[in-house]
DNA sequence: ATTACTAAGATTCGAGTAC
DNA sequence: TGTACTCGAATCTTAGTAA
């Protein structure tokens, strides 16, 4: 953690020219002319970079190693997250829901751990959203990411089973997406918990579109 | 164009700590520390990216002004560019499946979709690869592409699962990498579906190498 | 504890120019 | 053409230390 994500603006003028994918035929004086710097000094660095074994000069061209496509890797993908998992934005309509939650958040061997884990006490309720179709995709995304496992219990009847929740935010409301291992609903609708009754806050009511952020 | 396509270190730090979305509480002892360069210079190089009107300091931290998000949403279009505008090769050897493929691609709830999204009925019966190291990275693009997504559904004796499909090619034939959500094989294989029977059609065998293009 | 100044050392840069 | 050397100037970095 650390330099890995910098990046030398000589290999990005590289990339830029297709250097991830083929060596890449370009003089000197150009590629100085796009980065505002002189022949010289391009010249210099690229052996720099040649030293560090970072590229190579053969005879079709200027072309990347494996030790510098690692590193625009991890550029990449670091950048990737910073705006896409930040980003992921669900939209949905508001339904019903069974009382389902509210039966599930009035039981202490839950609400114990949301306190813990979340750090608040559950409104004992829950606000149920239709995911949109087009953002299902996202929602796979984000239970692929590692849950907050609120574990089961057994009391005398039956057994409860693990909860898996996932934090996010409805405007400025800290709330989290709690899904259940064995779920009773399809996969388009997810349940929001939070500290407040959300849709008493919010002022809204069944049909209503809402956002929810990650 | 030119030197927008580069970006300052310390700028990407304080990305990575999630100064793009908000203030950033961050000490240039821990900043120096992260990009292993020394308190003072740290100190210095804020004030120089505070007088190029690129980061405020306020009580709340440390915040990106509009030009260097401008210039972040630059760079990260650029790289999307490279990465994603370019053809994916994916190498990798043939190896034979555990029959699952077979069993999901037996099942009308999954087929009827296929045909829908991808404009065939897949031959029941997956090609199983498993992907070359040097070419993991290339297959975590692609799983971070945007899937065709095929809905699960419920029979009396149990529920399946989404899958999602990623288009892609063999040679001159139309294919796609099916991922299930809760996937059963290791993070080097992929499952790649078709209409034909691809190891007849291709004359190979397992073991044999292979390439999927997107 | 944190930030930032100064002074000195390290490095990067561009002009001139050789090849 | 194109590349790359020297060398003085500009810039960056750090240690020491003040506030």
């Amino acid at each position: 953690m650390g330099d890995e994500f910098s990046m030398d603006e000589l290999l990005l003028a590289l990339l830029k020219q297709g250097a991830y994918f083929k060596p890449v035929k370009i003089t000197t004086t150009e590629l100085g002319k796009m980065l505002e710097m002189s022949q010289q000094n391009v010249s210099h660095r690229l052996s720099v970079l040649e030293k560090e074994d970072m590229v190579n000069r053969t005879a079709s061209g200027i072309e990347l190693t494996k030790k510098a496509k690692d590193r625009v890797d991890v550029l990449y993908a670091d950048m990737k997250l910073i705006f896409e998992k930040e980003k992921l934005e669900l939209s949905g309509v508001i339904v019903s829901g069974l009382g389902e939650g509210k039966y599930y958040l009035s039981m202490d061997g839950y609400r114990k751990q949301v306190k813990e884990k979340f750090g608040y006490l559950p409104f004992p309720g829950t606000l149920n959203i239709e995911i949109d179709e087009n953002d299902m995709w996202k929602k796979q995304h984000i239970l692929k990411m590692e849950p907050i496992i609120i574990t089961g219990f057994k009391d005398k009847n039956r057994s409860y089973g693990d909860l898996f929740g996932y934090k996010c935010r409805i405007g400025d409301i800290d709330c989290a997406i709690i899904v259940p291992l064995r779920t009773h609903h399809g996969p388009r609708i997810i349940e929001i918990i939070s500290r407040v009754e959300l849709k008493k806050r919010l002022g809204k009511k069944d049909g209503d579109r809402i956002k929810v952020v990650f």
